[in-house]
DNA sequence: CAGAATGATACCCGCATGGTATCATTAACC
DNA sequence: GGTTAATGATACCATGCGGGTATCATTCTG
């Protein structure tokens, strides 16, 4: 039961070096040793937080990555969104059988419950809170 | 990001069977049709089950397994701990690296924080909810 | 003794996670 | 314009683990 993973924990740690750093942009090799990760490892997860527009990419000499939103409008669950996939704790593995039990359903229901607090919880947490 | 996985699933459906059922003991056989999976998988589990004191068990003719304790005082967290191992989200994958970045260290206390909440919710959820 | 049940254990398999390697592309600077 | 420094894209690897099966031993009933 691992909440994050550690592509949303190396990310966290580089986005939180980017916000304290105050330049236009940090490139990975800048980043690396600090966040305490490969080179060509962390590269693949900015790639990903730049497509999903958490960040801005400028390739060439020079260039590097910047937030592409204020450090308080990044958050925790968006990060697991992007490198862990979708959110459901709620996965139902047994397909339509499942209904016809009613004490699966109440325990859906329970899980759901927990769930929706717990990305509550989750998209509270913010760049800006780690910096 | 999974909360439960199938063996505390099937765990929970197996002893809301037992506590409905109103007999001494109940056989694999005579649950697995009802939780719908394997015989042999579903007695690994009621093993464990049994290791961790949670039912008795009967064996020889006419045996099976019988709730332990009353349903209410069976938690989903007991199960989870049981089935999936202790319950850390917050597992530090950097060892002692961590505490060189003030930000990681501030992630982690968040995550803490997020954890007992969790953790709350699932031992507030009995088998007795569930039956 | 036979049959029905659990106990213990070993094994298998597919796949997600974590990580590396390689080549293409772009931009700055001399 | 060529070299170098950076990201973009993609393919590959490898290893652990979750999910599931098979087998034999043990115990109890009748």
């Amino acid at each position: 039961m691992k909440l994050i993973n550690r592509d949303v924990d190396y990310a966290a740690r580089a986005l939180t070096f980017m916000a304290r750093a105050n330049k236009p942009t940090v490139s990975v090799a800048q980043m690396q040793e600090q966040v305490g990760v490969s080179g060509p490892f962390l590269r693949k997860i900015m790639q990903k937080l730049h497509k999903a527009g958490i960040v801005h990419a400028v390739k060439g000499k020079g260039g590097g990555f910047a937030m592409a939103r204020n450090p308080d409008k990044v958050t925790l669950k968006q990060l697991m969104e992007v490198l862990q996939g979708p959110l459901r704790l709620n996965d139902c593995v047994f397909g339509e059988k499942i209904c016809q039990r009613h004490a699966a359903c109440v325990l859906r229901h329970k899980i759901a419950g927990i769930e929706s607090r717990l990305l509550a919880e989750v998209a509270a947490v913010t760049i800006k809170d780690l910096a």
